[in-house]
DNA sequence: GCGCTTTCGCTACGCGTCGTAGCGTAACTG
DNA sequence: CAGTTACGCTACGACGCGTAGCGAAAGCGC
């Protein structure tokens, strides 16, 4: 019913080469009076105070309009939906995620993991990561936006930290394009997973502590665990 | 508002020794009409052909009470929010999972992994596994109940798993109780947080090769991880 | 300056779900 | 039998959703 709407546009348009394609971007061209980028940024400011304040469950658009001091129309001319909402206002912050270079294999690893787990100790993403993936699970648009927004840039830290290690000699080179790519992914999902399954379904702190047992696990393995 | 009423029962009521108690558990002792164990389970299998149907974010109490055959005020009187309905629905099927002694550590944990794999495939645990921890991430109570409900039976698994490979040699005892007990964390975060994580964030499908490269990922680390 | 176009804030509306209250009836206990 | 609790049912107020329609504002091309 919304889908078909006239408010929707094309899917290619959203396509459009830009680091943040708006969801229902207006084509930038010309005509007419333009969007306001301090709504934009006012509403998405005001996302995700609501989101600390009242999590994911209790957000309404209705209260998110009245915190950016705008009207509830101008919201929904933006956003379909809450989930879309909410995942845009939360992506910026994963953009401070990056690799600093520590010098080894070990470092880079502990200090993206506290680093993505001192992203998940903010309650706006505690709160609404967990619940746009909950939403994404039958909604095939969300999920890819989830990924472009969120998920894409964490995974070039593995891309990146592997390539560092690599030229350190700490990892072999891959020649195998493939293999090389399925286990970037499935580096990803054991430490992206593990950090947050700890945070959020254990409900444990991801503290040094806990960073330098799961990096030394994930650099020797299993059978080389022993009492710290 | 909702956490005063009288229909609340003292928290202390559901921590009795039971396997899955009641939310709203009245004392079984006597007096008065028996609450009906068919409307029960009625309403838990409801529950979850509408996960199958609708999905988390569309199913409502209304509905779930008419597939039921049940009155929605009946539905109240037992749980007092869709989480915990949903938590109990699907609790169940987390029963299945058990350890079977395929010989070894890897194997064992390969098992194990595609066992989690095949209950996450469901449509119920999918859509409502991620949400009703992102309902938690603000509610304590919810959270405890998920760990009682779900998540410690898992955990029953790891330290199942560990006890045999140290029978087998596979794994060192381990004296100092402690971090023992945090290595058994460790490695359930690392288990189950990877396995949710492929399959409902990056949404691609865990199997037997995914398997094999985790398991392996897992016991030999990353330092040896090579082509395959 | 003038039109044209699009967005803005605002109000009002229908719709659906929520969670509860109140009733009469059904089931079980002593 | 009386006492107690659960049941089905109806009705209700409250609230969030998403939209329609309005006049005003802010750009553009002429």
């Amino acid at each position: 019913m919304n889908w078909l709407t006239p408010k929707r546009l094309p899917a290619g348009m959203v396509a459009v080469m830009c680091s943040r394609p708006h969801p229902k971007a207006v084509r930038s061209g010309r005509l007419g009076r333009p969007r306001s980028t301090e709504a934009d940024t006012a509403i998405l400011h005001a996302t995700r105070a609501a989101l600390v304040e009242l999590g994911w469950s209790k957000l309404t658009m209705g209260d998110v309009a009245i915190r950016a001091g705008v009207a509830k129309t101008t919201l929904y001319r933006r956003w379909a939906s809450k989930s879309e909402l909410v995942i845009d206002a939360v992506a910026v912050l994963f953009d401070e995620l990056e690799l600093p270079d520590r010098g080894s294999l070990m470092a880079d690893v502990e200090g993206v993991v506290l680093q993505f787990a001192t992203l998940l100790e903010r309650p706006e993403t505690r709160t609404a990561l967990m619940a746009v993936v909950a939403e994404s699970t039958r909604d095939e648009a969300l999920r890819s936006r989830i990924r472009s927004a969120i998920v894409n840039r964490q995974k070039t830290l593995v891309l990146q930290g592997r390539a560092r290690a690599q030229a350190r000699g700490e990892l072999p080179y891959e020649e195998n394009a493939e293999s090389a790519a399925r286990n970037a992914d499935l580096i990803f999902d054991v430490i992206a997973g593990a950090v947050v399954h700890r945070t959020l379904v254990s409900a444990e702190p991801v503290d040094q502590a806990w960073a330098h047992s799961f990096t030394t696990l994930l650099l020797s393995g299993l059978t080389s665990l022993r009492n710290s």
